[in-house]
DNA sequence: TCATATAACTTAATTGATTAAGAAGATAGT
DNA sequence: ACTATCTTCTTAATCAATTAAGTTATATGA
């Protein structure tokens, strides 16, 4: 048996190669008895549908969006946030008969697949600053989500002004505030950031919070001290509690946690409460991103909501479009219980 | 400027598209002066090279292979046997001048990148049947290693038996025994197996290891309890953790703990010395995998040795040789303090 | 000096598919 | 009955590369 290809097919069925082309993507190109045949006889010979790298080279396009995570797939899988956003990239992609393909920002290279896809949907800053340079490099379409690359178009909410929204309306005079901040510094572990030096200042949605947290500050007379700003390497539970313990045992102890992740707020209040802390009477808690799980905790928890589905959706329309700008999405404050 | 390939390029130098090739894949085929010139050329348009999709079409391979992990790509981060495994691949791709693409076990879609790589190498099996179910079918190579598939090449240690020579070395008569064990049943969490159904029984390491531990056991004289059998979801500090606190919790409480990893042996021993247990004399530990850490550990850990890296590197020999049949690795029993 | 070998390129066939343009036959409208 | 249109399928150019075979020109040996 020799390989099988188009051409070794066609010849087999004794029709041309266009048919069975034709067949597989053009359906209204042959009569429907045929093709029915040719369907059932590649089946049953074994030929999975034409080459994609044939297919690839002469249409000039793979069918196939590479998704790059900031770090590990794990991330996504256990981050309600990511997974949404994930949720919302795969239904928008397979209206347009996109194939979705994942890759971890940490290990992948892209010059190995960049002929393979017809380019990259970027969620979050990747911690691999090489690959930052190859997207920054490639001839293909880049998409950005959560952080921007020069000269390329991406999708975001106004992060600085969110924040500052969600810090306005919990700030009170003389509260003593502490930030539980997700990736400010290169650090592995959850430590208060200090005056050690920022992580990728410009491009992180983490620096953006954070500055809108301090002008809501600002205008409120309080100011901010560095002892109080926390760094969490990773949106999970265990690093959240592991700060929001820490935070909660300083002196003076905080009035006010302003959280980046609502899986940081959620871990923030169950540790207040078990301290025997009062919400929102003793301290008042608030988070970013928006999860059902809020809803069904109580106290409810005061945040700013993101809708990652639609932002997933956004971004592979904005990736198809042939529009370059970038483009920021609707977000909600929505107040909770804790605040 | 119009679109950037072999051909626009040839014509820009005056030199043939052959020569250009040559100057990519065969440099003895070209003098050194206008190899430098043309790649210098190539660096200032742009050109970073032939297409990979039209070069895996014409080749017929495109020197990429799949290395599809059981679970989440974190697994292999956190794991140091998965992570060992790894290098020991990606070390001898690269003397072979292959590359290495890593997908998850978990939403990977092998049809999409079936035809952008020489094959795929399967560490551990796949929870996602549907994807042993496209492995099987595959038309490209594949092998797979720490579990079989039908008519496939893999590399393997022969589990039972150094399961069964572990087991071998710390009991004794009158022993109550627990088995710690990975992924037994489908559940997401730790717990007695029970009389709950086993999980892919046919061609887990798991099962053969627990097979292994039983034989000994019966060599020995004792039985094995269906209740001191705990399923582990995945080898992490938190879920063994759990597991060996509930285990070192039952009544009678058991002698011997068998752990099918280090990481679990580790966890286990810390557990118990916790509880004031004195190691070996009130209760004895075996790991397995072998992982640096249990030598550095006090009790050291009496372990299965498998020397993953090699491992690896013997799973890209088997892959790339044409020999299809499978492979048992040497493995080694260390004694430690622990039995 | 002439045959032979070597080095440095080029020519052109080939890889597995897509698709515009063309051909042959069937159907319909007047 | 004749033309126009539609359906159904084929022909052949093309996508971006690789590579065996062929062509020069230069060097080597006797």
């Amino acid at each position: 048996m020799s390989k099988l290809t188009l051409k070794s097919v066609a010849k087999n069925l004794g029709v041309s190669t266009a048919t069975i082309s034709n067949a597989f993507n053009r359906p209204d190109q042959l009569s429907v008895a045929l093709r029915q045949k040719i369907l059932q006889a590649c089946h049953e010979l074994g030929y999975f549908g034409p080459n994609k790298a044939a297919q690839s080279l002469r249409k000039g396009s793979s069918g196939i969006v590479a998704v790059i995570l900031s770090d590990s797939l794990e991330y996504m899988v256990s981050d309600p946030v990511a997974s949404q956003f994930l949720q919302g990239v795969s239904r928008e992609l397979e209206r347009h008969q996109l194939h979705l393909l994942l890759f971890s920002g940490q290990a992948t290279n892209l010059e190995a697949i960049s002929d393979f896809v017809d380019g990259f949907i970027c969620y979050g800053a990747p911690r691999n600053t090489g690959l930052i340079e190859q997207l920054r490099k490639s001839n293909k379409r880049v998409l950005t989500v959560d952080f921007d690359l020069a000269g390329r178009p991406s999708v975001n909410i106004d992060n600085e002004q969110a924040a500052f929204d969600s810090a306005m309306a919990v700030l009170r005079p003389k509260d003593t505030v502490a930030v539980l901040g997700l990736r400010l510094i290169d650090a592995a572990n959850s430590q208060p950031v200090g005056d050690k030096p920022m992580w990728d200042n410009q491009s992180s949605i983490a620096h953006r919070r954070l500055d809108g947290y301090q002008r809501a500050m600002q205008q409120c007379g309080l100011t901010l001290s560095a002892d109080y700003v926390w760094h969490i390497p990773e949106s999970n539970q265990n690093y959240a509690r592991e700060a929001a313990q820490a935070v909660l045992a300083m002196s003076p102890r905080p009035t006010v946690l302003l959280c980046m992740s609502d899986l940081i707020g959620l871990s923030a209040m169950r540790e207040a409460l078990q301290l025997g802390l009062r919400i929102p009477e003793d301290i008042r808690v608030v988070g970013f991103d928006g999860i059902e799980e809020t809803l069904r905790y109580h106290p409810t928890l005061t945040s700013v909501w993101q809708f990652s589905d639609a932002k997933g959706e956004a971004a592979v329309r904005a990736f198809l479009s042939a529009d370059d700008s970038s483009q920021l999405l609707p977000y909600q404050l929505r107040l909770g219980e804790s605040s």
